[in-house]
DNA sequence: TTGTATGCGTTATCAC
DNA sequence: GTGATAACGCATACAA
């Protein structure tokens, strides 16, 4: 089942075969014959292992995400970015692995702690990093291996991401709750450290004063890890203090906004505006339908492993790619007027 | 960076590093820690590809799904899967890697599509195999690798399955619809060429017998896609044949169910109980929250890996296990009497 | 158009 | 406790 089978039985050399399978050179088509029969009949499949350790180049990417066990939601926007990115490497014909690290661990150097990057392994890094990109994306420069971070930006001209409009996606949904009457627009979201954390709020700090409303920190609540708990409590504390609409930048933490003022009774659009972040099609059939903000989750996939597969082949630009958002208008933020 | 550079710094041999570095052998305290050093010092990494050719072990698996471009509701259970895959991998030190395959392709050896196993490359597989277990699963053990089937059942002693209790579940489902007082339950569920889409319509069938009602065809819908259109037409053409409860055994048809009733303002749980399949946050906040059969995603996920790493170091037993279901109460399925 | 020969970094065998 | 060395299967520089 090697090279070595086939030039035996083909008697032409190693050289050749390998030549001809893989196309390098010219060989005559006699000899391209007698090989394809040879390796048809044998079954050839060529070992990998060789082949990176000739070429140095293995064929594998690697995703690196915060895990998710504490917020499925989260999960669920990877899997469809893992769906994009795998679409990209199907037509490549490179392979992708799956790793994750621990998004409470807020050491310079929590990567560290990844065993994939601690074999000589793969050829390049799509990384979500978390609020330590900084030190993460250091881990990562010292290891000399492409990347592209995923879903987050950072300004050093070294690196190459992909991300939503995230601050250009919450001003839209700000201003739709705006424009539907709502006085205190409430916001919560994530840490300030993270770029789509940052950006989102921006974004509703932006049109806050756009709509020359003026900041009101008792209507904001930025919180460190996602889950529908403190959605929950986010939507207690901005009711006790008189917000009349809320902008959810989580899909978990909205869940829990939603939860609680069901279940006080709060009507939701009629006593109070919401809009969400991300769009899954069960958004539609929540009570009531969820007006969120869209991102490209699958294309965002599928361009950072262009960037990456753009990377390993030598390319030295850095680019800094933004997917449009579009607000998926349903029934939560309430009505134009 | 290799074991040869280190064996130049320590003035020691090849072997005696390796040895060092590995535990393989007894190596006098001092050269442990003159390799050590020198180890740390370079940032030694082992070279995969060279282990992995003198020892034909690559300490990567491959997961095995249905593509899901088609239907991201079911993808979103494999994310937990996956988590709970990543756990034991990480025990363990092993690496994994993610594939799919079109589940539209009903040709019997559909799986030959997949690049990975074109490459000499992966110790061992889990597969969740489409309707045509049969072919996929002739395509693997011709490959001569471990594996395990997640989410399905076959009966070939030869093969090792982790699955739910999708009977079982099923049977709580109806049971608890007929508790409710419903008259003419309908299913709305899977291809039955695949052991989840049989179990669970057995599941059925056997409730109503034990609820002493007939079984009526015009009740029952076998889909072959899951998709939330389906999920509408099912729904409209069961009402049509005066269902009065639904049982649909997908979370993605479920939405559909529940978007045309709702839609249609047919009530639920008033006029009509609905029990689902799948168990996600979100459907707590639905309109009506659902009540639905839960699976343990993770914990498959977790045990499918650790039977196949079984099998990886010689087992040869195999196991069908089968996983509890829970029913999770909520309100679409009506009240108790 | 084809063949020869080298080396990638490990592990493992055998000898010391 | 240690060292020399073969072999894993491939790609490729060089020679013919």
């Amino acid at each position: 089942m090697s090279l070595k089978k086939i030039a035996d039985m083909t008697g032409l050399s190693i050289a050749t075969v390998s030549h001809a399978i893989n196309g390098t050179r010219a060989v005559s088509r006699e000899s391209r014959d007698l090989v394809e029969a040879a390796a048809k009949e044998i079954g050839y499949k060529p070992n990998i292992a060789a082949r990176m350790l000739r070429t140095q180049k293995s064929g594998t990417i690697a995703l690196i995400i915060p895990g998710s066990d504490a917020n499925p939601n989260a999960g669920y926007f990877y899997m469809d970015v893992i769906m994009g990115i795998r679409r990209k490497m199907v037509e490549s014909n490179h392979e992708l692995i799956i790793s994750s690290y621990d998004p409470q661990d807020g050491s310079e150097r929590s990567l560290n702690a990844l065993q994939i990057l601690k074999k000589q392994w793969i050829d390049g890094i799509i990384l979500v990093p978390s609020a330590n990109s900084r030190g993460q994306i250091e881990v990562i420069r010292e290891l000399g291996l492409p990347f592209v971070l995923l879903d987050r930006r950072d300004d050093d001209d070294e690196c190459s991401c992909v991300d939503s409009d995230n601050e250009g996606g919450a001003r839209e949904a700000v201003n739709l709750l705006a424009a539907c009457g709502w006085k205190r627009i409430g916001f919560v979201g994530g840490n300030l450290a993270t770029s789509t954390g940052r950006q989102r709020y921006n974004g509703y700090t932006a049109a806050l004063a756009h709509q020359g409303k003026v900041y009101d920190e008792s209507l904001v609540r930025i919180c460190n890890g996602f889950s529908m708990l403190r959605g929950m409590e986010c939507a207690a504390e901005l009711l006790a203090n008189k917000a009349d609409a809320l902008f959810v930048a989580d899909n978990t933490m909205m869940l829990g906004a939603v939860r609680w003022l069901n279940e006080h009774g709060v009507a939701i659009p009629g006593q109070i505006g919401i809009v969400g972040y991300d769009d899954f099609e069960w958004m539609e059939m929540m009570n009531p339908p969820i007006t969120t903000v869209k991102q490209k989750a699958h294309q965002m996939g599928y361009t950072a492993a262009d960037m990456l597969f753009g990377k390993c082949s030598g390319e030295q630009s850095n680019e800094k790619i933004v997917l449009g958002t579009s607000l998926v208008i349903r029934k939560s933020h309430g009505t134009l007027r």
